[in-house]
DNA sequence: TTTGGCACTCGGAAGGGTAGAGTGCTAATT
DNA sequence: AATTAGCACTCTACCCTTCCGAGTGCCAAA
């Protein structure tokens, strides 16, 4: 895509000038606005050539042009200059997010409040991937006859719980010591590398009878295999209410209705993410038709990764209007990112 | 509110007309579907009366009448009758809600979504109040030196975890000491009882310094104290989008903005509950203006009351428009309360 | 108390005219 | 070859007017 400069000069005011105005920009306008040293009818050629590239739009006949998804893909790529957040903005940030809960769910979604706040837009946040955490405790707790709790500390301290069914007949004691030799052989080990083989043989010195054994057993690994289920936390909905994008009733339903499936949002997140793990770019977006979820084709996904410890990860993000102000909204993420690893790490 | 017998039927077909037709009902459209044996000039001057009474208003001159607040409120009260649902409305709900799942966060969850989608309103479910549960058991679990993590199991099976701080010092050994004469101690104890005086007495004689001692005791005291925070789930907030109510965006931005604090909705629903203890009526409902919530005054609320156990109960509902099919939807919300109170009692 | 009749009101849909912003194209200019 | 001025054309958004019909209130008669 090698753009003359002045084209992509033009291409950059167009996208600049629509995400502030909301209006088509016309060859008039632009001029106006900006200091190019050549006439409007010039623009207007290389205003028509972009369009014939693909990287602009013309809503009808007598409008201006608006940016295509194109457009703004090597807008974003290309053109733009990331902002540096204004002091005054950093201080918001920090403030709104240092805070002294300990507990990693309500840091993230004190975040994700934070960044919907600031952006304006939805943003959403993913529960770590735990996948590569380890077991550092596990205890089984019977809590009634037919039923015990499993409490699993993850590393990164991340607390799971489960309650599950467990043969009748089994006694407080006997909880205790499948607990205790589960704990002692699992320990250390990475979620992922936990099967059913491994559980089994953790206990294979019990007296306990194979038949109630092999139930508790099973529990504990449903109950294990369950803690790395990712959670999606999305905040600010209606926000999107007050963009000029979604002014049309039927705009805003579509995209409310396909928000509320968070597990949608949710693999979608995931998927990109994963695809991108190799690349090492802070950010990733998607824009307008490359997101692949109905509903969601006038918008734009941003999303960038924290860390917690060494090795486990999870997403931040925003959804907002393609039409957005993209260099601002990715140093916001950037941001909030920044200060959500530092709080993380006080954790540990 | 002593009205005629005629007017009363008035003011029925027009609320039920209006909710149906979402149009202000004329004297003329009334005559022509119900089968009133007089003519349509006396209609309006019932309807004239009626408005005189504060149950009817115009919209404008040339309109015809809507029900108002007050109307819905005598409607509600006295006028309705309240729907069977059909059996496949039952069967529906209750295939959707009896589920294998034994997590009351998740049955919960279950129910609000359930509710949302049969009334295509929005449903909400606050989590069971616990305060007068007691705990069964409580664990204070070493997770790294400075860090324990607090695991409370209380009467009806709910888990309740927190991670706290506690001095460095402190090993593994004395924590598990605490824990157990806390647990002792406190076991069968209703949450409202346990104090800071109850729980220090309980570690008083430990060989651990009082100093050390006090501050895990603080930080299990406040652990058990926030078990008993109310959560609130909301569900289906873009389903208000569908409604010609809130075809206005202005008006839906403000009411999904409203939602949005579900610490506000929490509260409310809280507070009327509450209020409304002693009155065993099987539902409550708000209309309008008497929501004293900025952004919901075109909606109503109907909440009622599942049983967890003998003494722990919650809340579940909906907000919908004020002009709603109410006998419908409250023969729906009992229902799923029904079902829901089944399906919580299998957990115990 | 009920009814038929009638004048009046008002919102909403339909139609028509206009202004203005923007375009593409052509021919002249650099 | 690139740029520019000029011009005819297009289309939307907005405003204004008109008109229809549903609905009302009120009066006089039954």
């Amino acid at each position: 895509m090698a753009l003359d400069e002045r084209k992509s000069l033009v291409l950059q005011a167009i996208v600049d000038d629509y995400v502030s105005t909301y209006e088509p920009v016309g060859s008039k306008a632009l001029i106006e606005r900006h200091n190019f040293s050549v006439s409007s009818a010039t623009l207007r050629n290389d205003m028509a050539e972009l369009e014939r590239m693909g990287l602009l739009e013309k809503p009808h006949t007598s409008a201006g042009r608006i940016p295509s998804d194109k457009g703004y893909r090597e807008y974003v790529n290309s053109l733009m200059r990331v902002d540096v957040l204004t002091e005054a903005e950093q201080r918001d940030i920090e403030s709104r997010i240092s805070s002294s809960v300990n507990d990693v769910k309500d840091i993230l979604r004190n975040a994700t409040a934070t960044l919907s706040e600031t952006t304006g837009f939805v943003s959403l946040a993913m529960t770590p991937r735990l996948n590569s955490s380890y077991l550092t405790q596990l205890k089984i707790l019977m809590i009634e006859p037919g039923k015990a709790l499993v409490v699993m500390v993850l590393s990164a301290g991340v607390v799971k719980d489960k309650i599950v069914r467990i043969p009748n007949f089994l006694t407080g004691e006997q909880i205790r010591e499948i607990s205790n030799s589960v704990e002692k052989s699992l320990s250390g080990m990475p979620l992922d590398e936990i099967t059913m083989i491994t559980l089994a043989s953790s206990v294979k010195e019990s007296e306990i009878p194979d038949s109630l054994l092999n139930q508790v057993i099973y529990e504990a690994y449903t109950a294990i295999k369950q803690a790395d289920k990712l959670d999606v936390y999305l905040e600010g909905e209606h926000r999107m209410l007050s963009l000029p994008d979604f002014s049309e009733l039927g705009r805003a339903r579509d995209l409310l209705g396909t928000l509320s499936h968070d597990g949608m949002v949710a693999g979608y997140v995931n998927e990109i993410e994963k695809a991108a793990a190799d690349k090492k770019d802070a950010y990733m977006v998607r824009i307008g038709q490359e997101i692949a979820i109905e509903g969601l084709e006038d918008c734009s996904f941003i999303t960038t990764t924290y860390q917690m410890g060494d090795m486990i990860s999870g997403n931040i993000g925003i959804i907002g209007p393609k039409r957005m102000d993209y260099s601002k909204v990715i140093s916001q993420i950037n941001f909030v990112r920044h200060k959500l690893n530092d709080e993380l790490k006080k954790l540990t």
